[in-house]
Formats: C-alpha cells, structure tokens, sequence
DNA sequence: AACGGTAGGCTTACGCTGTAAGTGCGTCAA
DNA sequence: TTGACGCACTTACAGCGTAAGCCTACCGTT
C-alpha cells in the first residue's frame, strides 16, 4: 500500500527508536489506560507492526520500566543554588503534576524494581540538593524516603477518588449522604455533610497542607 | 472423575461463595504475582472451571476490587477508647503489614474508585478515632489524607526497592559502589558506601522515621 | 411419590493478548 | 558489484477474559 513511494528520496517513514516507541506508548496509556496500551496499539500509532517493536524494547515489561523512567525525566530537578525547602516544595509539586499526566506510572512503579537513568539522575539531583542545604547523609535519606513516600501515596489516593474536582465531589458527596443507613458510617457521613454544605473543596489543596506539615518538621542537622 | 462419590450424602465439594472464590483468589496473587492470578488458575486452585467463577463475581474487574476490600480488611481497626496518638501508630503498622503480605494491593489501589464495605468500615473508624481525639472534621480528614498517604507511598517505594533485607541492600550497594562511574551520581554513591561500611540498615526502620515525623507534627485544633 | 424451577456447576467458542520464529527488503562498506 | 546487516514484515501459537448455552442436582410444592 505505501509501497509506490519508496524510492531514492528520503525514506517516506521516520526511524523507530527506543525513545519514539516509550513516547507512543505513553500516549496509548493516556489515553486508552495501562490496558489498553497493547503492543499492537502502540505499533498501529507508528504505524508499524506490533514485531517491529521487539526491534528496540526487549518486551512488554522493558517497555513499561522505559515508560516509568521517562516520567521521571518529566520531573524538574531541584534548581542547583536554591534553598532546600523551596526547591523540595517545587519537586514536589512538579512530581505530583507528572504522576497525575500519566495516571499509570504509580500503578506500575511497585513492580519496577531496577530504576532507569532518568531516576537515578533524579534521585541524585535531590540527595544532593538536601546535602547541600546541610542534610547529613542519613537524615537526606529520611528526608528523601518520607518525602517520596508523601507524593506517591497521596496521587495513589487521588487516582482513587471516585469523583475528579470539587463538583463532583459536591454531587458524590450528596449521594453519600443519603444513600447511606446513616449511623453504619457516622463519621464518612459527617465528613460527607460538611462538604454538602460547605461545598467548594478541592481534594488538590490536601496535597499542600500534607507537605507543608511534613517540610516544616524537617531540617537539617548540625553535628 | 470425582463423579462416584456423588450420593446422598454431604457434596464432596464444598460450595463455592464470593468470600471463596477472592480468597482463592488472593492466595493465587500472593503466591504467583498478580498477573499469574488468573480466572483459570483461580479456579483451578477451587478445583472448577473458570466460567463458574461468574455466579459469584461479576468479571475480572469486580474480583480485584473485592480482593483490595479484602486487604482493608485485614488492617487492625483502631481501639475504641484508645488514645488517637497511639492509636494511629498502630492502625499504620497494621496497614503496612497487611499491604506487604499482599504485595499486589498497592498497585490494584490506584485503578479501583469504589471503596468496599470493608474499606469504608475501616476509613470510618479511623475517623471516629481522630474526631474522639479531638480533631475538627477539617483537620481529622487532613490527618487522615496525609498518614494515609505516607503509608501507601512508603509501601509502594520499599516494594519496588532493588533488595529485601540488610543483607540484600549490603550486597546491592557495594555492586553501585563498584558498578558507578563514580561521578555520574555522586549522592547516591555517597549513601551507598554510607551503607557498604556501616551495613545492618533495614529500610524498615525507615517507616518509623516518617510516621513519627508526621504523628508529632499533627494534633487536635481547640477551636 | 412425582414435578417444575432454579442455582450453580460445565462446555464450547471468540476475539484479543504477548511473543517466538522465520522471511525479505533497503542501505551501506568494500 | 557484492556481501552483510539492520529492521520491518508475516505467520503461528498458547493463554487470556468472558458471552452463550447446556445439564444436572437439589428443593418446595402438589
């Protein structure tokens, strides 16, 4: 079917590349899901076949370790001269934004045991960032762990949401209240009352409030 | 085959129910990794065929929500009369632990947006406990978002860990150590030879870490 | 004692998945 | 001009979730 067009001239199709066939793929998964980023789909939106793909990525799950690494490649390092609590409160909010672009990636980091050249590059860049703002290596350790474990959970726990801005939780929340037998969940119900009334309450602003909590109790120790 | 048994006496089979067929279910995940749980080895392990499945369960879909609710199940719910401090620590430490004997819930999490009874039953007593303790609705559902997503996060990093134990994590450091170009990550080389000489770290310890940092940090508001 | 309904197994079949294996073409080096 | 090689292609297969329909053992009624 594009057989005509082959000729001397430059190649009427752009090279398959690792890189080219993670971006498609994290498209699929944008889009369709994790399942329904299939390699056939993938291969289709290159115009390829699904074989063609095993060219450059050594299988399915390789290609979901690349799809993972390149998230974080979208996470902005802390800046090199900043202070450390402003620049952790930047990666931060740039991780979070990152994880919710690609609703797969928290699901498939727990079972993605060997980190790519984009985290590790990532992970040094903020070692070195709390380092520097006088972290000891155990407490950046702390720091870094208790940080990271913050941002993924709570974008875990914001993908689970069953409703995706403050209307719906407006309307989610209504149903709640009256469908539930009223004293099986008192305090869901409570909560659930509050936000009826009161209305107007982003899940998103939770985010804040967590990481001020938790930047404000750390700091770095002089020994 | 099992055709002579069948008289008048008690079935020689006992009778398949939605609470067995997710426990099967979950003992297929634990054992074989998610991906191995599939309809037919689940009912296999029932000894049946896979269509008999869908009398109890709705699809693939409805089964992995169930096997989550199943895990918040298994989370210790706070103590009735009990301190909201203590009481905390221990509901964490319960969820971890359940989270880790099920190493495919964290993941499954991300992609379920109704909570089950189980689910609900827990989040309510948490509540309850933080609002006995004093916590407005406003601050008791920050609270609860903010040690919830700690938890979920700090699981979902130490699985995706590249080792297991202390031992582990020696022997993984001192290949990073030797494996690095030195210079390339030089913060992450500086903790792990922090590692490779002192040894006898478990990340676990970790968690303890974080969750004080936050439980110190958090209290009742007296309004 | 005989009967009809129903619950809950079973079998079959379909489209879709990831991928092993082998084929053939386009380009570049000698 | 020729040889080799990279890379996309085709074919094929086992295993997946599940729709549809069948079959039998049980139970309440007559």
């Amino acid at each position: 079917m594009a057989k005509s067009a082959t000729t001397t001239a430059a190649g009427p199709r752009a090279p398959l590349t690792r890189e080219r066939v993670i971006a498609a793929a994290m498209s699929a998964a944008d889009e369709k899901g994790e399942a329904g980023a299939t390699m056939r789909a993938i291969a289709a939106s290159l115009g390829v076949e699904a074989m063609s793909l095993y060219n450059h990525v050594r299988g399915r799950e390789d290609l979901l370790t690349g799809m993972v690494d390149a998230v974080f490649g979208e996470i902005d390092l802390p800046t090199a001269g900043a202070e450390w609590h402003p620049a952790m409160r930047e990666r931060a909010t740039s991780a979070r934004a990152a994880l919710r672009r690609h609703p797969w990636a928290v699901g498939l980091m727990d079972s993605r045991s060997e980190p790519g050249p984009a985290t590790l590059r990532h992970h040094d860049a903020v070692l070195g960032a709390l380092r520097a703002g006088g972290f000891s290596v155990a407490m950046a350790t702390h720091a870094f762990s208790l940080l990271d474990s913050y941002i993924y959970g709570f974008v875990l726990q914001e993908q689970s949401l069953p409703f995706g801005d403050a209307d719906e939780l407006r309307v989610t929340a209504t149903e709640i209240v009256n469908a539930m037998p009223a004293d099986t969940y008192p305090h869901l119900a409570e909560v659930a009352t509050a936000h009826v009334t009161r209305g107007g309450y982003d899940y998103g602003s939770e985010f804040e409030f967590g990481l001020d909590v938790i930047l404000d109790a750390l700091r770095p120790d002089e020994v």
